[in-house]
DNA sequence: TGTACATCAGTGAACGCGCGTTCACTGATGTAC
DNA sequence: TGTACATCAGTGAACGCGCGTTCACTGATGTAC
């Protein structure tokens, strides 16, 4: 007997860094979830319903991973640093629901877009939150806590996604430049 | 009797804000051009030859607008607020140009991946140059310019791709946003 | 100027295929009395 | 404890459709001699 999970899970497995979710068929997912075609109808209205599941499955595990990466800041590495190599492991072992969240955010459907875009924001807020306490920690001040989050947001995840299915040793440069880029932004928005 | 372009523009007129190139039949840009079906053969090989001509095409026209809009940068009026008024405009009015490289870029195939990888690097080589002159016309000096080029460029991109397709009374206030973190890039890129 | 040949953009017809969706049916599990 | 009924996840078979691709053919234009 199979259930939702069961379908989103089959579908998760077919996608990947050269295979976009709007190329996944109905079929296609069924055979791989092993099930006749039309007993997909049973757990879901159209392929779109399974793409948003996917979404928040996506979204569901990387704020959990995210939030345990978060515990790894310590005072004998910068947070920044430790939090990109996070983002970096992330993106070699969870391939496919990081692909979800940094490709394919901007093309399908409406409801699908909207999906990605409020883990953006969640994930933003977040980082504000966190942004907030590591300056203040040192005595000084941020204007835009939400807009330096969304900068640093947007150019991470753009990055991430320009990384999936990279060749490996092209990653240390990347991550360097990476590096820089959220520091000169968290530079930029804080007030001296 | 047609051509490449002909073909180019047909597929050009379906994609969309909410249409996107991976969901184009050949079939469905043959109906548009107005030939027969196999007639495409003549032109090109398959569909990925298309797209990479499409994104060549919209790689060219942008060029063109952006080299344009540099001209419009004077002394009343900042060069950041400038150039982000250009690209505001342009993403109202070449809305499928923009749609190609600013959603698309990162699904599809190897190599039309690297065709819209290929625009954005050349794009951040110019805003680099452009950099450099506004900064050292201050006196200062920019440690990483591909650097902040770079982050910009994402950024810029990125946020461009999501207001595609939103509601204009939406955009007043995304462009602010989008001229402050601009600024806090090149802040925190430029050494006092 | 005429003739023969090559090239090229185009065509209609046909192919086999995978697709999403609908139909009527099954058999197991849960629920009411 | 039995009986009747409802619900639910599943099925095989069939549908019509649009797709990419191949075939053999046409007729116009260019080229060689």
């Amino acid at each position: 007997m199979i259930n939702r999970e069961d379908i989103v899970a089959a579908a998760l497995s077919l996608v990947g860094p050269n295979r976009s979710i709007s190329s996944l068929s109905l079929r296609e997912i069924a055979r791989y979830a092993d099930i006749a075609p039309n007993s997909f109808y049973r757990h879901f209205k159209n392929m779109d319903e399974v793409a948003i599941a996917m979404i928040e499955l996506a979204g569901t595990s990387l704020n959990r991973l995210l939030s345990e990466a978060r515990y790894r800041v310590t005072a004998d590495k910068s947070a920044v640093v430790t939090s990109i190599e996070a983002f970096m492991e992330m993106l070699n072992s969870e391939e496919r629901l990081l692909h979800l969240l940094l490709r394919e955010g901007s093309v399908g459907s409406e409801s699908y877009r909207r999906a990605v875009e409020n883990f953006l924001i969640h994930f933003e807020e977040e980082l504000s939150l966190d942004l907030i306490r590591l300056v203040s920690a040192s005595g000084r001040q941020i204007k835009y806590p939400h807009l330096v989050s969304k900068a640093i947001t947007r150019l991470v995840f753009s990055q991430g996604g320009y990384i999936l299915g990279r060749p490996q040793n092209e990653q240390p440069l990347i991550k360097e430049n990476l590096i820089k880029m959220v520091r000169m932004i968290i530079v930029g928005g804080v007030q001296n």
